[in-house]
DNA sequence: AAGCTGCGTGAATCATCTC
DNA sequence: TGAGATGATTCACGCAGCT
């Protein structure tokens, strides 16, 4: 029994050791009441990643009719926006009385609760220090095309209260930002593939699993090696997980037994690095992709502005405040005009449309080339 | 009356003009009161740039959040923050009378404030619909080293109520993103350079002027050529401006008479977009209804005319002179029928159903098209 | 072997009109 | 007002299976 032995080691971390913090472990129980049962300030970071409240309704389908596997758990939901407020204002003083007094808070989620989280964080006197968007490279599209896709989760960090020290690990958050200063948007997959921990049937274990690239970044930035980092809702263990790997101290509080065996089971096949350098990610940098429309929002082109297609400028259409073109006969993006006037299957319209200036024809490409100049900074 | 006085030059383009909604014009007042003042639901988008924190010193004046040095350690956190959720209550209140139950609201801040306002939003039964990202590509670096630099602003955007309709220009967003549907994530530089408005010493006249850029997205994304946008806090005018170039009515609301003055200037050099139909939204849901019927009653299609469904024409029906289409076991409408052969809940006949013409299969929408084509004309 | 194609899926507050 | 009909709507990435 493999599973057994991981278990036991893991939970318990040895007999004569009475003290819960002197070691790692995954502990089973409510959050806040295992929090209040906790030492007082006892704890260097917490990281947390309560229930959203998504109060979702009804089924969504893609649209080749397939269905949305939403967050029904029923974990995840309250009676109202007030049993939500009394269930967050209720774990967040038991973090308060675990944390050090110059120890940090992280608390991740979305606009349906991240709101509530950060006033009650003010109410109860944590002093925000940033709140951080997790910009995800391969969100759930919207299927519906109703609102904008909903493409990133937020986090709030927060020191204890107002004037108090904390840890920020600046010189690593630049070597992992290419020497660049680490911005408060972070650019990171959402969690799948091999990472994804798969129950017995071959199922996602746990809906809401965060990738470990997340809380790499956010444990390196707010602990020193050493330090105690607890997760109060700690589902399957990224938390732990990246915690031991980078030679932090943890506890998990979780509540559902089978994932708090998971989290056990995980945890165990963890590694602590030799050398926390080695893994520290390179930041991918690409080409940044600027669509036509930026130029019109940015007033590089003015709406009404009339394109000249091809060397010669045979072809002509005119710009729409959206971004799309148009001729006497269709519109769509530069791309597609492009390749209808000249009756091709696809063409570069970076590339074939001009712009008149000084009496010159100039490509729009250059136009793109500013933007991604200014993104550059 | 105060409001009819506060209405000057551009705001009352003809003398017998009372009606302050009739047309676009600057109100001089404090946000909540004017709001009040005027007639419930007449607006179509509030957007709303709400000072961070009215309590307290020199924050206005800061945009660069730096007032954590302890420039203000006299105040009272909790006082402070119950007058400024009291200020936000009352203004959003006031939002709320004026938006067309059908209209939508956008505000945007910072952590410093966003929070709260977020809360108060769904306490006051707001339904939120988004939270947009403003990654700034020039940001102000975090001079310290003790944060991540702060590089982003949040906009909540948000329908009165839940279940209520709105505006999303969702083919608008999508052209304005090279045919990829539009994220939550806006990359947008801060405003400066041109664009920034100075004042008579050659300074920035405002010091949280925001990018034209911001407000074309918003305004094209959530209104209507015509609709009536309203900012109760209009600053330099950066609403006022981008609606009247996109052909919005437009009402802007400022306490301060210099800044109500600069925006006046402003918008009167703004030329709107000559070629209405640049700033439409490409509204596929304005064109008229055309029932599978019609086609028939024209002639466009016999009846007896065999339908072949999919891309490869695996499914076949036949057009009976009611409009209705056959199977071997069923007899429907274009969706129903499509949906049965498939085995799927829904269908859209339009585009799944196709017919012969030349030894190609073309879809029965391109026959719709031409019955729309001949209601134009 | 390397490359191509198709399929599955991710914290989701995801319709509107007519009768 | 409620029920029923109409018909609009998806992006990135990993992986399995195939050429």
């Amino acid at each position: 029994m493999v599973r057994q032995a991981a278990l036991s080691r893991e939970s318990v971390p040895t007999p004569d050791n009475t003290d819960p913090l002197a070691e790692s472990g995954v502990c089973e129980g409510e959050a806040a009441a295992m929090m209040r049962a906790m030492p007082a300030k006892s704890v260097d970071l917490v990281f947390a990643d309560p229930p959203y409240n998504l109060q979702l309704e009804g089924e969504l389908t893609r649209p080749n009719h397939t269905r949305v596997d939403g967050v029904d758990d029923a974990w995840d939901q309250f009676d109202s926006l007030e049993a939500y407020d009394r269930f967050t204002r209720s774990w967040l003083q038991a973090a308060r009385h675990v944390l050090k007094d110059d120890g940090t808070l992280w608390v991740i989620g979305s606009y349906h609760n991240i709101f509530r989280v950060g006033a009650i964080l003010q109410d109860l006197g944590f002093w925000l220090l940033n709140d951080i968007v997790w910009n995800k490279t391969n969100p759930m599209p919207n299927f519906r095309g109703r609102r904008f896709a909903n493409a990133h989760e937020t986090l709030i960090w927060a020191a204890k209260s107002k004037g108090a020290r904390h840890t920020f690990n600046h010189h690593s958050m630049k070597a992992l930002n290419d020497d660049l200063q680490m911005r408060s948007d972070w650019e990171i997959p959402v969690c799948g593939g091999s990472e994804r921990i798969k129950d017995a049937h071959g199922n996602k274990a746990h809906p809401t699993q965060k990738p470990e690239a997340l809380l790499h970044r956010v444990i390196l930035a707010s602990t020193q090696p050493g330090d105690m980092v607890l997760d109060p809702f700690a589902g399957t263990g990224t938390t732990p997980a990246v915690a031991k790997r980078l030679r932090r101290r943890w506890l998990a509080i979780e509540n559902d037994p089978d994932y708090a065996a998971l989290t056990r089971e995980r945890v165990h096949h963890v590694q602590p690095v030799k050398d926390t350098r080695l893994v520290e990610a390179q930041a991918r940098r690409r080409q940044p992709r600027v669509p036509f429309g930026w130029l019109v929002e940015r007033g590089l082109i003015e709406p009404g502005t009339i394109l000249h297609g091809g060397a010669k400028g045979q072809h002509q259409a005119k710009v729409r405040a959206d971004g799309n073109i148009v001729t006497t006969d269709a519109t769509g993006s530069i791309h597609k005009i492009g390749a209808h006037v000249q009756g091709a299957p696809s063409c570069n319209g970076w590339q074939f449309w001009h712009i008149e200036q000084d009496d010159k024809l100039i490509p729009i490409d250059v136009l793109r080339q500013r933007v991604r100049a200014e993104m550059e900074g």
